[in-house]
DNA sequence: TCTGGGGTCCTGATGCTT
DNA sequence: TCTGAAGCATCAGGACCC
């Protein structure tokens, strides 16, 4: 197969039960066995089960008491997000040795844009063998289920098509008539509340929207409709975006016992607030509001937010502002959750000056850039854009986005 | 059977500015 | 000077994704 009349070649790479297949890399006695990746204590969900633990329903996002149920002889192993944010980094880095252009959606999966690459890779099914294979290599075993197709919607549904282990291709112009048939919960954005609506209105699969008249769908579902007619179409123009960047920050925990008095609470949002302010300060980056989130006993969500006069990663303002939306609060509770998020996140720092400055300067060439840096802020700011630079691959042409991406590429992975 | 944590985007209400 | 409409920003909540 060519890709020769494809508009573009985007793949979706989805790693097989990620968290739970790095646990049996890790420890062989875990292989072959149903594996449970979730915390140990009964107020929690699984985050990935092993293929050897789906056969007994077990699946992402039950909760830990069903799934021990359900599959009494799993093994629950808690969560070591260093060690799958390491493994992270080494599946990215094989992805770029394959494009210029990943968007890691999140640690497991990226997508790719492959358009031109027919030269140096071959067709489809090659560019997948390969992509396959160097990520078997690079992690010492894991595998990775691959889709590729002309939109990043139809990647993604593809590579979930086959599991694990799998390599679907479609084809843009095949694309319709291969959705056609798949449920409605294959749309992007149908959950569950969305999926009994289309259920009312009689639609189950994509091919049901693909025939309405759209400005009807529209008129039911507001812009969901619209999107989703354009997805059971199979057009989806939206570009990978390598240089996508975080704009809220936040951290939140679930109480091992529910508290009723907001004084309780008190110290739960110090800790959230430090724990984001530090992220911010270790990212380089300052926040312009905080968010507090509070769960009520029988799973209400409450939030209060503030714009802050100025942005900021010092954590006495974010703890300062949140414990203050706080008394805000006038629910009796009692609450299980407590969070505390910032968001309008941007830069500060050397990282965030450079940025202006690539901005300002003419077309945003590097020498530009580093002349003009040492003239407004000294060498060592120079010394520190330098360091920056020198954990990206050198580019003439920098732009601030690419900067902006690369700057802390350790913790986007 | 009892529901995590980290995010994004959308919607409707409300208030401010022009 | 007053009023109303339009446009915009902000807020709170909801739904969704991994």
């Amino acid at each position: 197969m060519t890709t020769r009349s494809w508009p573009r070649v985007i793949v979706h790479a989805d790693m097989d039960a990620f968290y739970a297949a790095v646990e049996q890399l890790d420890d062989p006695k875990l292989r072959g066995k149903p594996v449970l990746v979730g915390p140990p204590g009964q107020r929690g969900v699984v985050l990935t089960a092993s293929y050897e633990a789906r056969p007994a329903r077990v699946g992402s996002a039950m909760p830990m008491a069903i799934a021990r149920r359900r599959c009494p002889e799993a093994i629950v192993v808690p969560p070591r997000f260093d060690r799958y944010q390491e493994v992270s980094r080494i599946v990215m880095r094989t992805f770029a040795d394959f494009s210029p252009e990943v968007e890691p959606i999140s640690l497991d999966e990226a997508f790719l844009d492959m358009t031109g690459a027919e030269g140096i890779f071959g067709t489809p099914e090659a560019i997948g063998s390969k992509l396959k294979a160097a990520v078997q290599e690079a992690t010492g075993g894991l595998t990775v289920s691959v889709g590729i197709s002309g939109t990043k919607y139809v990647a993604k549904v593809a590579s979930g098509h086959v599991k694990p282990d799998g390599l679907t291709i479609v084809p843009p112009a095949l694309a319709k008539d291969w959705l056609a048939p798949q449920p409605v919960a294959v749309l992007w954005g149908a959950g569950p509340k969305t999926q009994a609506r289309l259920a009312a209105l009689g639609l189950e699969t994509v091919g049901d929207i693909a025939a309405l008249d759209p400005t009807g769908l529209e008129a039911k579902l507001g812009r969901t409709g619209r999107h989703f007619f354009e997805l059971s179409q199979a057009r989806d123009p939206r570009p990978v975006e390598s240089a996508r960047r975080a704009k809220s920050m936040s951290s939140e925990r679930t109480l091992a016992a529910d508290l009723s008095s907001v004084n309780e609470l008190r110290p739960y949002v110090r800790q959230a607030a430090d724990v984001v302010a530090r992220r911010l300060r270790d990212k380089s980056k300052a926040a312009s509001g905080v968010r507090i989130k509070l769960k009520t006993h029988d799973f209400r969500i409450l939030t209060r937010q503030r714009q802050l006069a100025e942005a900021t990663s010092a954590s006495e303002i974010v703890n300062a502002t949140a414990q203050s939306l706080l008394r805000e609060i006038d629910d009796p509770g009692p609450f299980r959750l407590i969070g505390v998020a910032v968001f309008g996140i941007q830069s500060s720092g050397a990282a965030g000056q450079l940025e202006l400055l690539a901005a300002r300067s003419e077309g945003g060439r590097l020498d530009a850039v580093l002349d003009a840096l040492h003239h407004r802020f000294g060498p060592r700011a120079v010394q520190r854009a330098s360091d920056l630079l020198s954990r990206t691959v050198f580019r003439e042409d920098v732009n601030l986005d690419y900067l902006e991406n690369d700057a802390s590429p350790d913790e986007d992975a």
